[in-house]
DNA sequence: CGCTTGCTTGGAGTGCACTCCAAGGTCATA
DNA sequence: TATGACCTTGGAGTGCACTCCAAGCAAGCG
């Protein structure tokens, strides 16, 4: 009872290892210089908090126009496609930050990297079963105040 | 890719509707009256919070003892439980407090708490799809990281 | 040129879910 | 009976992740 599920891909090629996910740009690289109400509108974040990722050092710091207008590339969109993803995990802003800081370190922090991904796998494995399970009570709940709901027996757990 | 694995139990039986979860009490219904650190023990809550979720209404009046300490029952002990469950869905607590409102409320409200167990039941299967998109990504980059870590291009979305 | 809309900043404010505090009463054990 | 752990309350405080504000600069349009 309580499939957990683990998703056995079809391991991935040795080519498109770390290619960027199926999700086309909006613009092509070299036009992608997109304002920050564009941005708003390909990922569901406010400007707002575009504007407080970059101050914590979620992002690092954005291209800007020559009046100083923040200008995101389509590289920060894969950056920002890829938090949401962790943000989906429950993975602590302050974590993600960890990360950041990572990756502007470069090359000799692949280790690091991998183990703080491994460790956000193990999160995301548990979590999908803690779900698992409460979709079981949900179910049984719902059967119980289903069609044959007038059964009074069983009000404990309602 | 990804499969969205939805747990198809060997459907209830009728008989065992809305029985409590396999979960077994401390003790038996009759010497069922823990103290708070009992509870504290038993859920992994804190006595703060077990206090504060009374006051905001997540669980009707608790029995006290005859100089006014809380004494929980084997059904409180269901009921936290149950609210553990919703907890691990995300569902605000306002929420809970409304659903444990249609509890007290009676038979009268059997539909609306089945709608509200439904729309969270969808949630749930929602958070575990989103919740494998996020898997597959994090395999992804772990096999980047991995024992082929040192191919530099990809460099992309890290 | 004036108007509207959009962008900038640092800092303050919000909402949620706890979490803690002070001051005092209660219970179990030596 | 005395010690120390445990319990009570209302209200204040915390940490997180935003969310908003005021004041001002900038860009496009008629």
């Amino acid at each position: 009872m309580q499939t957990t599920a683990v998703t056995t891909r079809p391991n991935a090629t040795r080519t498109d290892i770390c290619s960027a996910p199926p999700r086309r740009h909006p613009r092509p690289d070299g036009q992608d210089r997109y304002t920050i109400s564009e941005v708003v509108a390909f990922t569901g974040l406010t400007a707002h908090t575009l504007r407080w990722y970059e101050r914590i050092g979620l992002m690092s710091h954005i291209d800007r126009s020559h009046t100083g207008q923040r200008r995101y590339s389509n590289r920060d969109l894969d950056w920002l496609d890829f938090v949401g993803k962790l943000r989906l995990t429950g993975m602590p802003v302050a974590d993600m930050v960890r990360y950041a800081e990572l990756v502007r370190e470069g090359e000799s922090t692949y280790h690091d990297r991998r183990e703080l991904l491994e460790a956000t796998r193990r999160d995301v494995l548990a979590r999908i079963g803690e779900l698992q399970d409460t979709l079981a009570v949900l179910d049984r709940k719902i059967s119980f105040y289903g069609d044959a709901g007038r059964a009074r027996e069983g009000e404990r757990t309602r």
